[in-house]
DNA sequence: GTGGTCTAGACCACT
DNA sequence: GTGGTCTAGACCACT
């Protein structure tokens, strides 16, 4: 997990999309604690403050509950949540590159083209 | 056009990126005027010095030039510029997309399932 | 005679700046006509306002009179007045120059060899 | 550090040209803060937005990267760039300085007079 | 505290 | 009318 503090997409909201996908593929399952603030601020090099925020969301949203003394808990209909979370998230970022490209006079075919050639890369990841 | 000024992404740039694509797709054509400052800060109802900042940056990427006492002028490569701007741009929503469904433990299959949803919908406007 | 549109100096400055440079080096005398305003509108390819500005700066300067019918004709005094302002201008440069480089440390020695640098370079013109 | 807001060079540019000089005689080094955006404008009495538009290009060029909620830093290769900076801003004065000593029709003997008595005089600060 | 963005409104040079 | 610069002051995310 990697944080751009460059992007305009805020820290918080980074962290929050990247808890939703953590347990939205299971790899934080219902009634697990997720990391404490601090080691995920450590973790993300980030001010403990912000993950703090990042957490309220959470629990704003339902997926995580607070535990005095413990830390956080992922709620038991987090999971569905946290994948419904997931599927509209990727769904909003396929409209707007469809929406960008029709706006651009780009065909559907050329669209398509240009999704199938990102899904077939192989390394999505940070190519410095 | 339309601005939504409760974006994460800057009033400014939202600018940039819609001229581009009016460029790209020959809507503003080489040697031809964009609109003034004040003229497109009224129809987006956005103050004069954000449309400002956003032909700036138009014009450090070489797609406008500013003539004084006249206005912003499309460039002659513009629009091959635009349109690499803007398969780019397509580009990127789509990466970051298949990147959140892929963090959620998404299948290729399922990805491509919702993208063919995106494209088909009839109405990628203003889903509320 | 040419003008950069693009500089921060305004374009009427840059008008006074090359006549008072071309009546010092005796190009227009004493009792001759400049060039009308809108002859050297067209030349320079600038609106006629932005001549009559600088020919109005001129006159208030002294260097040049109206003469109703007839033109702008350069005053008897013009010639060393002219002079005095080239001389100006050319030590305000070299000013402004030095100073900028002793605020980034460099030596004088560095200081006048980048100043011979210049002096000896065979075209100080536009190099597009 | 003074600013000339009756200049023709904008007060940003102005602000940007001196921190590159600063930068470029090792005052700020990399890795060190350069003053707050804030701070600057108050000891310079001049708008903080003013400042923000200079650090900005001045991040562009790269010499300085924002650090969010810390604030701007001296890049690593900033030194060198600075001092290359410096020496063109330098080098332009001379050249403008000598074109327009030509244009009058100065001798480069009486040029190079007049370069010597700048770089000699006492006091290049504030003359009047 | 830090930088980033935005609104509101002014004055300037230029066409 | 056009773009370019600047002041004054606000709110935001982040440390």
């Amino acid at each position: 997990m990697s944080i751009d503090p460059a992007s305009s997409t805020p820290v918080f909201q980074q962290i929050v999309d990247h808890l939703q996908r953590l347990i939205a593929s299971g790899v934080f399952r219902p009634g697990e604690l997720i990391p404490s603030v601090r080691s995920l601020a450590l973790e993300l090099r980030v001010n403990p403050n912000t993950v703090q925020r990042a957490y309220q969301a959470l629990e704003r949203d339902g997926v995580v509950a607070a535990r005095k003394g413990v830390g956080m808990v992922v709620t038991d209909g987090a999971a569905a949540s946290a994948r419904d979370h997931a599927h509209a998230s990727v769904l909003d970022s396929f409209r707007s590159g469809i929406r960008s490209g029709r706006a651009a006079a780009m065909s559907d075919h050329h669209i398509r083209n240009t999704f199938q050639q990102a899904l077939i890369e192989p390394d999505s990841e940070s190519p410095p």
